[in-house]
DNA sequence: AAAACGGGGAC
DNA sequence: GTCCCAGTTTT
């Protein structure tokens, strides 16, 4: 048997059930596709639940606010697939007559949909022959034929991707690319790969020569930045704080915070104080709240975060009820902090 | 070509 | 701690 074939074969066993599975509208699965985005299945399932409940159609998703779609997007990062996600399905609802592009090449133009997700789309939804290369993909070829190109360059992408395609089921590009994914994700795995019960160990040449472990080779990340983030948490007499949103391109954009004090390092009680006695002019009351600083961390950055209390009897600016508080899409730290702090 | 972009899970 | 995840966009 062919690479392929042992591949759908051993699918045909080992298929594992999702919701996306059950369905070819373009919707659910271009829903499912942008979820998963360096996503882990178990970390995205529960959100695509939420969306396909909450905008069962296209033109559902189009009508709502963004932030209304953030607010659902919370906690599960890389907030920009949750702008682009909006975006297109106004495009889609309100310029292509709610109808999905039915091709690789016009799907990718879609905003938030690069070659990956094209080619699933395509390949699930339109039987078009377009092999799909993610992480799991990148695993199983690399081990399979033996190839140690690294998989984060432009030349390696190159060298998978050509491979990736000629390893294609073009009778059925749908169940290949789900099955190879499968395998990646459930056999061939990062770490203790299940080599034992492996259908495809007899032509492994990772296997049969003892690199496993080494397979596939990615270029290393940087060190991530410290940052030092202070967060105002304003509390006054009728029970409102002030937050503002994230204007900036930079992480959390479009998501709503705490009004925002970053420093070049720890910033000292005095400072702070000072700082806002010339700013209010008003009688307040500071402490900081956690005494140990939150280290919030992203894949390029460890965030450093002090929450800071001030109670006043007015705000000095427009606020918003405590009550509301919960309505607005915040990043993990802020939500953390909320449930913690109880109010 | 390299950097930026989140958060959670596995080990 | 380190690495990875159904990648894409921006610089």
């Amino acid at each position: 048997m062919t690479f392929t074939e042992n591949l759908t074969s051993w699918y045909s066993v080992n298929k594992r059930d999702f919701p996306w599975r059950n369905t070819t509208d373009p919707y659910r699965i271009w829903l499912s596709e942008i979820i998963l985005q360096q996503t882990q299945i178990k970390q995205g399932l529960p959100y695509y639940q939420a969306f396909v409940k909450r905008f069962p159609k296209v033109y559902d998703l189009a009508q709502a606010s963004q932030d209304d779609v953030l607010k659902l997007w919370q906690g599960l990062g890389y907030y920009s697939r949750a702008r682009n996600l909006h975006e297109t399905a106004k495009h889609v609802a309100f310029e292509l007559d709610g109808v999905f592009p039915t091709s690789y090449s016009e799907l990718l133009k879609l905003k938030g949909v690069g070659d990956y997700t094209a080619s699933a789309i395509a390949s699930i939804c339109f039987n078009e022959p377009k092999a799909v290369l993610d992480g799991n993909v990148y695993r199983v070829l690399s081990r399979y034929f033996g190839v140690d190109a690294p998989i984060n360059t432009t030349s390696g992408f190159k060298v998978f991707r050509a491979l990736a395609q000629d390893n294609l089921d073009v009778q059925n590009p749908a169940m290949y690319n789900q099955a190879i994914m499968d395998f990646g994700a459930t056999q061939c795995t990062p770490k203790k790969a299940a080599c034992n019960t492996c259908p495809l160990i007899t032509a492994c040449t990772a296997y049969s020569t003892g690199t496993v472990s080494e397979l596939p080779v990615k270029i290393k990340a940087k060190k991530p930045k410290n940052r030092y983030f202070n967060f105002l948490v304003y509390l006054s007499k009728d029970k409102k704080t002030i937050v503002e949103q994230r204007k900036a391109n930079g992480i959390w954009k479009h998501l709503y915070q705490f009004p925002l004090i970053e420093s070049e390092k720890a910033l000292p009680y005095n400072a702070l104080k000072d700082r806002l006695d010339s700013e209010l002019k008003v009688d307040f009351d500071l402490r900081l709240y956690n005494k140990q600083d939150v280290v919030h961390k992203l894949s390029h950055q460890h965030l450093h975060t002090k929450f800071w209390i001030i109670d006043l009897n007015q705000l000095p600016q427009k606020g918003i009820s405590i009550a509301q508080l919960s309505h607005y899409a915040v990043p993990v730290v802020i939500e953390n902090f909320i449930k913690d702090f109880n109010f």
